[in-house]
DNA sequence: GTCCATGTTCTTTA
DNA sequence: CTAAAGAACATGGA
């Protein structure tokens, strides 16, 4: 469910009550959600005061202050929020961290997020690809270049650009009107820069409206979100373009729903084909 | 019962 | 090697 800009607005809500507070306990009801499944964890935290909290792709990383760190991925369905002490934990509740006067609960149903603890190593990240908040235009293109792959894949491709999820990659497409199945090495540089530039539009707008709520999501303090109710494109098959009026469309690509407006996001190139074979078969029958 | 879901990773197939 | 497609993970809502 969480993409960059719910991740970053819990790490903002979560930063403001937890950084300083010091860990008194930890519960683990499930050892399954944590990677290496051997650690152990309430002998790290336990006594540790929390140093920072961050963010890294859809990563929530926060740092203790003997330096060691560990970050929460949300998945799905995943939830990290502060509570008061003693709170009741519903069901699917993983873990807790007890402070002196507050508790963080991890819940997550579907239990495709987790706790990944890192130590002291620096590295762990070199599987992602940049942030798309900082990413120059030259250095995307570069990236986009070195495949053939449909460009709406390789933007949820976390190697290529790392935090961009189903939601945005579909409203960043719309806002520069690039179709979803173009070949991501034959975008025009002009392409490329006004992808960029709408990546960056779309996820500050998506901040601003602190994420999308599409049903589980909530920020630390149990906030949802409200962009979700300015999506162009995404979840609105059939629905009027916002800028054409024209019917959004939905296709399955890589295993994922993708929206679009076949009108503003126009293929050239396949639609070109397409006219030709048309013309061919005209003149062969 | 069916299908679908904000994510990631692995396997199979071409 | 590249890539697409499918399945897997687990749960709940429509």
């Amino acid at each position: 469910m969480p993409e960059l800009p719910e991740v970053q607005t819990v790490v903002d809500t979560l930063a403001s009550r937890i950084v300083g507070c010091t860990i008194q306990s930890v519960d683990l009801a499930r050892t399954d959600i944590l990677t290496p499944q051997d650690c152990d964890l309430c002998a790290h935290l336990t006594g540790r005061r929390v140093e920072s909290v961050t963010r890294r792709a859809k990563r929530i990383v926060i740092t203790l202050d003997d330096g060691n760190r560990f970050y929460v991925h949300l998945g799905m369905s995943g939830r990290l929020t502060v509570e008061l002490s003693d709170a009741p934990r519903p069901k699917h509740t993983h873990c807790v961290i007890r402070f002196e006067s507050s508790e963080l609960h991890f819940a997550d149903p579907r239990r495709f997020g987790g706790i990944w603890w890192l130590g002291k190593d620096a590295s762990n990240e070199e599987e992602l690809g940049p942030e798309p908040l900082t990413l120059g235009a030259r250095a995307l293109a570069a990236r986009l270049s070195r495949t053939t792959r449909a460009i709406k894949n390789v933007l949820l491709d976390q190697t290529v650009i790392a935090g961009l999820g189903n939601i945005y990659a579909d409203e960043a497409l719309f806002e520069s009107r690039i179709h979803p199945l173009r070949r991501a090495d034959r975008l025009t540089n002009d392409e490329v820069t006004q992808l960029n530039r709408a990546i960056k539009r779309v996820l500050r707008r998506a901040l601003k409206h602190k994420g999308s709520t599409l049903r589980d999501y909530r920020d630390a303090n149990g906030e949802s979100g409200t962009f979700q109710k300015l999506h162009r494109v995404y979840d609105r098959e059939g629905q009027p373009c916002w800028r054409c009026k024209g019917p959004i469309k939905r296709i399955v690509l890589g295993g994922r729903s993708t929206h679009f407006c076949p009108r503003c996001q126009p293929h050239i190139a396949r639609r070109m084909r397409r006219a030709k074979s048309k013309l061919i078969h005209q003149l062969c029958w």
